[in-house]
DNA sequence: CGGGAAAGGTACGTTGTGCCTACCTTTCGG
DNA sequence: CCGAAAGGTAGGCACAACGTACCTTTCCCG
């Protein structure tokens, strides 16, 4: 019974790789930010009293104090004294590394994380269609995909991430939304640092289009069969563009 | 460009959730009994060293023994002392709750795992075909694949685990072998838990064969049917057994 | 127009986790 | 029989996170 080798040198390297040991004001301010860059916490909003959050968030205040501070620094949050103050949503700085650089930084995680997103994105979009969703989700998803059409420069690259999310929480599996977001995250700030022509806008705009018939019209196969182009078309371009 | 609402309030849920506060003991004993149980680390290994493994994970040779005392009592791994002696994985004492209150424990986290698993699993298999695997990669699926074709009534499962785990790996993306060992982890305990029927393990034989030849082939659509129709079956059997 | 409520800002002391360092004990190979 | 290689033990230190109480600012409302 004793099992034979089977070639296991390669994956016993993540069970002793070393392991991630993130505190608690680490996973807090992740957690902020992530929803702020993932647009599931948009610009003006308030953040709840801190004393609430931190009960929420099962933190000491102190601790969640400190991840403010941190996304005030950042410019991600802006902090009102008064009664009618609080900690409220900034929109998102531009972090503008070039395209370029970004790569290099990102190192093998690039090629992992786009081979993520062709799984999660594509199975997000059929599980959404093929569970029957409510009124208000399909409405949801017009209300994302309109913003996103109408979109500027400056916030186009929210709101498609918005819309994206919405995808995968309609779905209604919270592992799948949560593994869309860390590709959202991941995948960001390179897709934001890409030159962006609108053509492609424009062909990116009636693909989503089409994944959110597909979806609201429970047609599975085809919101994954469009949405695999999709996301093959945006790896496509950032493989073309910075090689 | 203040946005609107887009009917946030149900994933703004997800932010506003307690932060995981994981410590180094936790992380590394999950780290560990989730290798054993994977089978990424089989019954009679031996672990490096303390010294060197507390290295390899980061931590402290204190903390990390502090681990290891949790999962030697609960059986996971037998310490040896003197020159060659060891810290010695032992075989995964199986876990005897019965089926339906495993299924009213995880909740709504059985559903979600599904539905995970329905993503990942056929994105893995789909993705490894596509990607050229070498000559080393196939013969590990070919070992695998015989082993849980061999395997006993008590091994079975495990077996079942490695070869799934084993097909993430080639697919050669790190996050997504991470996905399905999560969703393997998760539901392996249920699956451990239901009766298993002659027909069935046949039939889920013939699967895993038919995955592993399409994988080999380079046959990523037939890949992702046959897993498809694997996962699906094993669902099916667990909703319709525990319904 | 003034008091109280609601928000953020500050300052303390306490706790427990994790780390470091050094040393002890057991076992086996040569 | 000695030494090397493994696990086992002990004391002390540093810092993160917490709890609690209090201060400051602002605005609503009587």
């Amino acid at each position: 019974m004793t099992a034979q080798r089977v070639g296991k040198a390669a994956w016993s390297d993540a069970v002793f790789s070393p392991v991630p040991v993130r505190n608690a004001f680490e996973v807090t301010v992740e957690r902020l930010a992530s929803g702020i860059r993932l647009g599931v916490l948009s610009a003006g909003d308030r953040l709840p009293p801190e004393r609430d959050l931190a009960e929420l968030l099962g933190i000491s205040r102190m601790t969640l104090r400190e991840a403010i501070k941190a996304l005030r620094e950042v410019g991600l949050v802006d902090s009102r004294r008064g009664r009618s103050g609080g900690n409220f949503v900034q929109p998102p700085p531009p972090r503008r590394r070039g395209a370029g650089q970004i790569k290099r930084a990102m190192g093998a995680g690039l090629q992992d994380a786009l081979d993520m997103r062709r799984v999660v994105e594509p199975g997000a979009a059929e599980l959404a269609a093929a569970r029957g969703l409510s009124a208000a989700d399909v409405e949801t998803l017009r209300r994302c995909l309109a913003l996103s059409r109408h979109a500027g420069a400056r916030t186009r690259r929210l709101a498609d991430s918005r819309l994206h999310m919405a995808i995968a929480t309609v779905a209604g599996s919270p592992s799948l939304a949560a593994a869309v977001g860390q590709v959202q995250l991941t995948l960001d700030e390179l897709l934001g640092a890409i030159p962006v022509l609108p053509a492609n806008i424009e062909h990116s705009d009636s693909q989503h289009a089409e994944i959110v018939d597909a979806i609201s019209a429970g047609d599975a196969e085809r919101a994954r069969a469009v949405m695999c182009e999709h996301v093959d078309g945006t790896a496509a371009l950032l493989i073309g563009l910075i090689g």
